[in-house]
RNA sequence: GCCCGGGUGGUGGAAUGGUAGACACUGGGGACUUAAAAUCCCUUGGCCGCAAGGCCGUGCGGGUUCGAGUCCCGCCCCGGGCACCA
């Protein structure tokens, strides 16, 4: 091998030292008063750093983020390419508990290995803007966010039935299950979970339902995406009725998006869970409903969430009257009710509700029909409920009306009288928000005894810090048999960070780790300053209690939960514009220059979780005004999946891992990179093939290097002055023009392959023009960093190539003095024409016809139409 | 069941309603070489034909159009999401 061969494993290392010593790609904070330049601020999901390294997933999008980044660079942006790390979470946390090493120490070595295989890729972030979600410096801004959610009401506390893993040692959101076939999963390991009642932090996310659906509208999101987060909020609108139980003083108020077959209402259900249940069942049939209650309870955890179930239930034996024809109507109770939608309570409607005819059938309850089917013959037996508009029958006044009609007359009538009103209700569920883990931010929480928190009350405003940012409702909670309120640590005491602990365990109880910390648990809080001093000290193995310092101190508990990595994830994308500030979460002078990312890539699993999180957290940082923009991510790019050769998932067990560090070492960076975009649509899901890497190899080494660098690494002898031939300068400006709109677009590979073709017409000119060279080497750079590079150089061009101006072409380049024209007849191809540009319409006719192929074909015919369309196709219509 | 996305050569994939298969990979043939690698040239959807050429072809069946991979209707299959949300 010649040493002036295409040699990436010695260019590819020059470049990168060369760029992160040059800062090349810092896109600085404008400075006071400069008029600043255009920014564009590109984001990526930042990565868990793993112990196991870069995945051959995360090049993907990175690469189509950097690549884009640097032709803005080009373009004349200021461009802002952060990256960070959502660095607290499980797999470090178990491989703590393994090994017995502290968390933040392992996290630290991932991290750096991560940088170091980030940047063999050619990856370029500003090393001055990252973030680690880790760093108490961090963490604090989310505490501190936290606390403004505390402050507003929109944290709580609830003991409720939770979704525990105790294999995992945790309880785990709703979205973090799956259902399996052999029952609810945990998503991270796959292990059986339970519901289990625990003391959980909450995030009254449904206050925002109605805003975080509205806020879709205007944003460039995929609209699967979209619809997937508005499916997910499932915003429903209907009416709540109240139907008095017969010889109860009670009322069943039921939720119903289908008011107007209220007339319908042949029985009614509750959920197993529902408060009145045990009123509403007669004596007779008590043991009946709670063992049926009972064992709902106990089937929650597995079959309920089970495929295709039958329909189960137990009669109460109670009656309820439906307000609008006093009709006596029976109660049943059944598990297909849920008590956590609606008020857990329904009216059954089985004509025209695919579950309750089911039920009904199944125990032969009442059908009555109250919306007439047109498509149905009124004499043969119902074989599915009808779901469909027509007119409403059998329903006093309603009837003859159609379903939006008498939707908006039954609703007014119940109204008028009081038994029912519109309303809505949400398949969004509150944020279940902390976790039983060590590795996560702690919450700057206290808890008092409602005493004290009386006594914190009684303080004006400004007697204490501590009485700044308590809820106009106060957060309770009964801990280990005692009444507790929650306050919230003083801001300017942020962050609270973790103490150490002897061991990662979990309890095993659903209590974290952090529990065993007693010192820190534990302390003595001065509720006029905030001050804390310990409460409990660990002496000898013993622990002792120190004396209350004086009257201003209270004895508080510290929260042992911590947040989910949900909660780091949120933000990032704020911190990477101000990342350093101390003072505040992000300076608004520099929020107001790069506003949000302009474009956002990541990939589709994200579609609900985070980005409706961090859209939660946004949209109420924007309401307190903390933040001038409504929506974090204003377009959104989801990367595909890229698949093992033998077209499945990538995974450990299959074996069918491609490792980027191998093809790096046998092909280089820039092959990767390139390949990895050339592979198809970046949105799409496509298999990894090694082999298909030789084209790109072939590219590079043949037609880019070896085409403009001789064999003494000098340029090419064909390289000069002189212009171009007509054929060259087409390609090279069809090349500007297409190259630039598909990275734009993030059609990689599309522009691959129209340099492919570039390259292959340059090589096929006997000279190449020095600006033509230098043009096609800033097209393919943004992909190619490192090859582009040093060709530049070699050409006697100063790097960085990313700092000279992207081309433009010329679209007098383009023209071509002939055109060729398809010729159809009868919509068949027949042949090809090729005239001047400029021939007029009757000489193409004529022309056409006379072709070899065409001209026998119309003989003996005649022609009814012709179709000309320039440019393009003659089409002639004969008969 | 409901909501999305997708079915194009041996493979990955291109195609504003206007030449289907760009660009690559693989395969076949050839050149260079003692040989191999590398490189270069030709070829590579199917069928018929010595050839010129013809016919068929974008999951299936219909339709709209001078013209459909692309638009419309009805199916089939694959992938993703949701799943008793009243």
């Amino acid at each position: 091998m010649k040493t002036a061969d295409y040699q990436p494993a010695s260019i590819e290392p020059k470049w990168q030292a060369f760029w992160a010593d040059d800062k090349t790609f810092a896109g600085p904070n404008p400075a006071p008063n400069a008029k600043p330049a255009p920014k564009y601020y590109v984001l990526d999901m930042f990565p868990y750093p793993s112990g196991a390294g870069l995945h051959i997933g995360h090049p993907e999008g990175y690469t189509a983020t950097d690549a884009l980044k640097r032709m803005k660079k080009s373009q004349g942006f200021n461009v802002l390419h952060p990256m960070g790390w959502d660095a607290f979470g499980l797999p470090t946390e178990q491989y703590a508990i393994k090994t017995g090493r502290p968390p933040a120490e392992v996290t630290e070595e991932n991290i750096a290995n991560f940088k170091k295989q980030l940047a063999q890729i050619g990856l370029t972030y500003d090393s001055d803007r990252e973030v680690n979600t880790t760093d108490p410096a961090y963490y604090k801004w989310t505490q501190w966010i936290f606390v403004q959610l505390f402050k507003h009401g929109l944290a709580y506390v609830e003991e409720k039935p939770v979704w525990y893993c105790p294999e995992l040692g945790t309880v785990l959101a709703n979205e973090e299950v799956l259902n399996t076939p052999e029952g609810p999963r945990s998503e991270r390991g796959s292990f059986p979970v339970e519901k289990r009642p625990l003391r959980q932090w909450v995030l009254r996310i449904t206050a925002y339902a109605d805003k975080l659906i509205a806020g879709l509208k205007d944003l460039d999101w995929p609209d699967s995406t979209k619809r997937l987060q508005e499916n997910w909020i499932g915003r429903s609108t209907g009416a709540e009725v109240d139907f008095q139980l017969d010889g109860l003083d009670e009322k069943l108020r039921v939720f119903t998006t289908r008011p107007d077959t209220l007339y319908g209402a042949t029985y009614m259900v509750v959920s197993p869970e529902h408060p009145l249940l045990s009123k509403i069942t007669i004596d007779d049939r008590r043991a009946e409903v709670e063992a049926y209650a009972e064992q709902a309870k106990r089937k929650s955890d597995l079959e309920r969430a089970e495929l295709a179930k039958e329909k189960t239930g137990v009669f109460t034996g109670g009656y309820a009257i439906n307000p609008v024809n006093g009709a006596k109507i029976p109660v049943w109770v059944a598990d297909y009710v849920l008590i956590t939608y609606g008020t857990g309570a329904i009216m059954a409607v089985p004509a025209h509700d695919e579950r309750d005819f089911e039920f009904a059938k199944t125990f032969g309850l009442e059908i009555l029909p109250v919306i007439a089917n047109e498509n149905a013959n009124p004499d043969e037996e119902l074989t599915e409920a009808y779901t469909g508009d027509g007119a409403l029958i059998n329903s006093g006044d309603l009837n003859g009306l159609n379903v939006a009609d008498a939707k908006a007359k039954i609703t007014a009538e119940l109204a008028a009288k009081k038994v029912g009103k519109e309303a809505v209700n949400y398949k969004l569920r509150d944020w279940l928000f902390s976790r039983q883990r060590y590795w996560g931010e702690p919450f700057p929480i206290m808890w008092l005894s409602p005493a004290d928190y009386k006594r914190l009350m009684a303080l004006d405003k400004d007697e204490s810090e501590l009485n700044n940012t308590l809820p106009i409702d106060p957060v309770t909670s009964i801990i280990n048999g005692e009444a507790r309120c929650a306050i919230t640590v003083p801001t300017q005491d942020l962050p609270l960070t973790l103490p150490q602990v002897d061991s990662y365990q979990p309890t095993g109880t659903g209590e974290s780790p952090l529990a065993k910390a007693v010192e820190w648990v534990n302390v003595w809080l001065n509720l006029k300053t905030g001050e804390t001093r310990p409460r409990v000290i660990q002496q000898d193995g013993d622990e002792q209690l120190t004396e209350r310092p004086g009257t201003d101190w209270a004895a508080a508990t510290r929260e042992t939960n911590t947040m989910p990595q949900w909660a780091g994830s949120c933000w990032y994308y704020l911190r990477y514009m101000d990342p350093k500030n101390p003072d505040f979460i992000i300076d608004p002078k520099i929020e107001e220059y790069w506003q949000a990312p302009d474009l956002y890539v990541g990939g589709a699993e994200h579609a609900v979780l985070h980005l409706l999180y961090a859209r939660f957290w946004h949209l109420f940082l924007h309401d307190i005004g903390v933040l001038k923009t409504k929506e974090p991510f204003k377009k959104l790019f989801h990367q595909g999946i890229i698949l093992g050769e033998d077209g499945e998932k990538m995974s450990k067990s299959r074996g069918n891992v491609v490792n980027p560090e191998f093809i790096i070492k046998d092909h280089g960076a820039d092959a990767m990179r390139l390949y990895l975009m050339f592979l198809g649509p970046l949105e799409a899901m496509k298999p990894w093939n090694t082999d298909g890497i030789q084209g790109i190899n072939r590219f590079l080494r043949n037609k880019v290097w070896r085409e403009l660098l001789d064999d003494n690494g000098q340029p090419a002898t064909k390289l000069c002055d002189t212009e171009d031939d007509a054929d060259t300068a087409r390609a090279l400006h069809e090349t500007i023009k297409k190259v630039t709109a598909d990275y734009e677009r993030l059609s990689f590979n599309t522009a691959i392959s129209q340099m492919m073709i570039c390259a292959n017409q340059f090589a096929k000119a006997k000279t190449l023009n020095f600006a033509s060279a230098k043009a096609f080497l800033q097209l393919l750079a943004p992909l190619a960093p490192h090859i582009t590079e040093e060709i530049w150089e070699r050409l006697g061009e100063a790097p960085s190539i990313a700092n000279a101006p992207w081309p433009k072409h010329d679209e007098s380049k383009l023209v071509k003095d002939t055109v060729k024209l398809m010729v159809q007849i009868n919509g068949k191809l027949r042949g090809e024409l090729e005239v001047a540009k400029d021939t007029a319409q009757p000489d193409i006719l004529t022309a056409a016809k006379a072709l070899d192929k065409v001209a026998p074909q119309l003989e003996g015919k005649t022609i009814v139409k012709e179709i000309y369309v320039p440019g393009r196709i003659v089409n002639l219509v004969v008969k």
